[in-house]
DNA sequence: GCTTGAAGTTGACGTAGCGGCAACATCTAC
DNA sequence: GTAGATGTTGCCGCTACGTCAACTTCAAGC
């Protein structure tokens, strides 16, 4: 006896629009199409039916699941189903982390909320030095360092606002004590200030050397740094060289 | 400073696609187009653009990105997202069903089972008879009976309940009427039979004579159909046996 | 026999978020 | 002047159907 679309979809508990569409796909042909175009379907097509719905609500695309039941296979079933089980657990954790990260999201908010985007680039908007940075290295890598900036935390913000001077006097009081650049000391002080770089750009080794060279020749960095002691620039200099050759990839 | 869309594209890890998808949909509008049609975006929207990227990573559809960003209320943002953790736990929930479900199911195919499962039609109705017609037919049978009455319309139901008893009442009148059994009220009285018959199966010419039969032979039906009057239940099966010939296929 | 309602059919469009063409325009560099 | 990079606007494709629309066909009642 052949069972009408709707007979098959109520005792099936899928719509007849998705028997169509499993029709139209070859996933379930109808035992028979008469003339006027009604499909009708036998027990072996409702079998059929019955383990493609398995396999679906699975998770199964229905494409997998046109193989699977295609090839027969049992050792085949059990492989696609071992590694869609796999890619299961995958999304499962991807997920977790997700809720963790939204967590982590909703409490910043809750606590000083999001940085503004005034607050983050306060102090910095009037640099001085910005129109010649543009000059000097193009706008692309300026801009690239202040959308950078944007994502600092506050605490970012406050190294990046306390770093470099902490640096320099940091290092003029080891240079004065004759402390080799060499030294864990002075390296540490200069890691420093590698992280507070960092969070505008993020130099190559030859790059870095580059900067301790630029601080050298050009005479407002000269200024800045060393407060008159010329040497003492030369010194940082020096000192990161040794960093950059010990500790950064070209 | 302008930037082209390759530049920002290149400076944000998305493509050029994207944003110009993100155009098109309005969630990120480019600062200036050219004449020419050329796209160029300020820092205002590379700072959107983070903020879009942000909220996309965390999982959130674009239309509720926009939503979020438009309002920029951070009360609203963190409900928001709120919402849209519990959606990700229950999704991650969900999954971890799977996976269990998976391994049953592959549990079950290395033990020899099949991928039909006779689980789905647990939990039904079961009827006294129920056991014995497992007996008698097998369990495919019987499965496929109960799959059939899922796909009842209300008008399936009613005939089903009626239509036994109005033909056992009818075939009464009937015989005591001392009408023969080839007689055009007795065969559509028996049609009915058969209609009502094939609302659980599908009996073939032979398979209908032997139910004739068997309601003569099984006491329990003869009592059911005949109340006491044996007669009436063979001049049913004679009757069952006549329309069997002239309107069954073998 | 005629009407009506239920059930069937074939398109076609919509979904989310782009990827990946094609065909064409424009800019930049040598 | 020509090539090559970079840009543009479409349009199709992907999943697994839902949801019309416009017809045709079937079963039942008057």
């Amino acid at each position: 006896m052949a069972w009408s679309i709707a007979q098959v979809a109520r005792s099936s508990g899928v719509t007849s629009r998705t028997l169509r569409h499993y029709h139209s796909i070859g996933l379930l042909m109808p035992a028979r199409v008469a003339p006027n175009g009604r499909r009708y379907y036998e027990q072996e097509q409702l079998l059929r039916l019955q383990q493609i719905l398995l396999l679906r609500d699975l998770g199964l695309s229905l494409d997998v699941v046109g193989e699977v039941i295609a090839h027969r296979d049992e050792q085949d079933a059990i492989e696609v189903l071992a590694k869609h089980k796999e890619w299961l657990v995958k999304e499962q954790l991807r997920l977790g982390r997700l809720v963790q990260t939204v967590d982590a999201t909703i409490d910043n908010l809750k606590r000083g909320g999001e940085m503004s985007p005034d607050k983050v680039f306060e102090g910095f908007e009037r640099n001085p030095y910005e129109a010649e940075a543009r000059e000097r290295w193009g706008d692309e890598a300026v801009d690239a360092s202040y959308q950078r900036m944007r994502g600092w935390t506050e605490a970012d913000a406050e190294k990046a606002r306390t770093g470099y001077p902490r640096v320099h006097e940091g290092l003029a009081a080891l240079k004065a004590e004759g402390v080799a650049v060499t030294e864990l000391s002075v390296q540490e002080l200069i890691q420093l200030h590698h992280e507070v770089t960092c969070l505008f750009w993020t130099p190559t080794r030859e790059a870095y050397k580059g900067l301790g060279q630029m601080y050298v020749d050009d005479e407002r960095f000269r200024q800045n740094i060393g407060s008159g002691d010329d040497a003492l620039v030369e010194y940082m200099r020096d000192a990161m060289t040794v960093y950059a050759d010990s500790k950064l990839e070209s």
